[in-house]
DNA sequence: AAGTGGTCTAGACCACTAT
DNA sequence: TAGTGGTCTAGACCACTTA
């Protein structure tokens, strides 16, 4: 009764999408077909299929019907604690390119160091099936490889910060990250080929040497093609000693 | 010329709400008056809304009618390695609600158990602000708990996983989370209060004992409101031992 | 040429909110 | 009681794909 005919028609056809009856690529009846079918108006099919849409089900292609959706291939980002060399996978069909430039206030504050403190920039956009599918921003204080060769334009892309830094005697021994939805900007809806204000995944990412953060980022991700996965350890140091949990309340 | 109708109305709404002329909690223009000012049917009016509503820019209360989406302060959870005892801070305003039920193909295999082995379903909600921010599901195979003091609903809602299930004599010593940004769909869609459809952060997380997995969840979040914030430790096991400092703080 | 999805019009009933 | 949003019906035209 009180159920929208709409949500009981899209129930119609979410179980067997779901459940493999109907597989990705195979096409839904037309909305004519469902109306008739369901005993509904076409409106009410129509509703159910955009509905369909919304949830990443189902795809229309004009003037040839409504198809289930092929999952798109996703692109993963490994991250794991303490025996991982980089959190982040390097990225693949990258065009890494640094350039040197003063902190503006909010990466001042994300590193704590001064404001216009020179930095270097470097940033690479990940491909994957020849679409852009993430942008990488990284920012460190020139300071730390300054005159040395392990600055990040030296080092060649496969090498991960925590090496190159180590290389250079700064030795990274944490790391926060910090995972949001937010609308994207202009400057990466460009490299990205996406409209502004589209939702994307976004990484903010420092490491830090002791208490002194060493080099920050930002992972600006395209949300249905990418995925983050973190394998963590939880085992407690096996001497019997560790200091207790620390919930971070 | 092409551009569909409902769009020009959509930008005639958009570009006040965007630039602050018209505040989060004014009320917009109702269907029917949007519809004589723009000189289009009553359904325009209605893609229009529905569009604004997608966008996360608008919310309908119906019989009151449509107003500008109060852009709410963001939750956070925070997840770190082996010093938490939970990943997973536990949901505020909670309503813990655990049953039984028989694994389906999707948790077997995330369990690696077989299809209708008993799991017990745990689900809580979390609310800040009054309103729900996510929807926290949790699979358990009931084998490890069944006939003790520690089933999922025995525990009180403070207690995590991971001391749990201790106390049962099953010590976890790995997570893995997934995370994603997904379509919502119908189920969770009212236990959070939002449209099918709308991007949500999802986080499949799995605990294991060594190489078996012991407990799987869904955490279901509200895109514009949660945050997550992982604080990871890189420091390598010292050979001599010895309490370890806090790396999170 | 026929079928399809995208859009649009012009009505309607219901449950709910505001007054 | 009047107004509102949610849903529904029964039509229609257009651009496009398919055969």
């Amino acid at each position: 009764m009180g159920r929208p005919r709409y949500l009981r028609v899209a129930d119609a056809l979410r179980v067997p999408i779901l459940d493999g009856a109907l597989p990705p690529g195979a096409r839904l009846p037309s909305r004519a077909q469902l109306a008739r079918r369901h005993e509904v108006s076409e409106q009410v099919s129509r509703n159910a299929l955009r509905l369909l849409i919304a949830e990443g089900l189902v795809e229309s292609r004009p003037g040839s019907g409504y198809y289930v959706r092929e999952v798109p291939e996703s692109y993963r980002f490994a991250r794991t604690d303490r025996f991982s060399g980089s959190l982040l996978r390097p990225l693949a069909g990258e065009d890494r390119d640094t350039i040197t430039r003063p902190a503006c206030d909010r990466m001042a504050e994300r590193l704590g160091i001064g404001e216009g403190e020179p930095l270097y920039r470097t940033r690479c956009v990940g491909t994957a099936g020849g679409a852009p599918v993430a942008v990488h921003t990284s920012w460190e204080p020139a300071v730390l490889t300054h005159n040395t060769t392990r600055a990040p334009g030296d080092a060649d892309a496969e090498t991960g910060v925590l090496e190159r830094l180590a290389a250079a005697g700064v030795v990274i021994d944490r790391v926060v990250e910090e995972v949001a939805v937010l609308p994207l900007t202009e400057p990466e809806a460009v490299l990205l080929r996406l409209a502004p204000g589209a939702p994307v995944l976004v990484v903010e990412r420092t490491h830090y040497s002791g208490q002194r953060p060493v080099e920050t980022s930002d992972l600006v991700a395209v949300v249905e093609r990418c995925r983050l996965s973190y394998r963590l350890s939880l085992a407690r140091t096996p001497a019997g000693g560790g200091p207790r949990p620390d919930p971070h309340r």
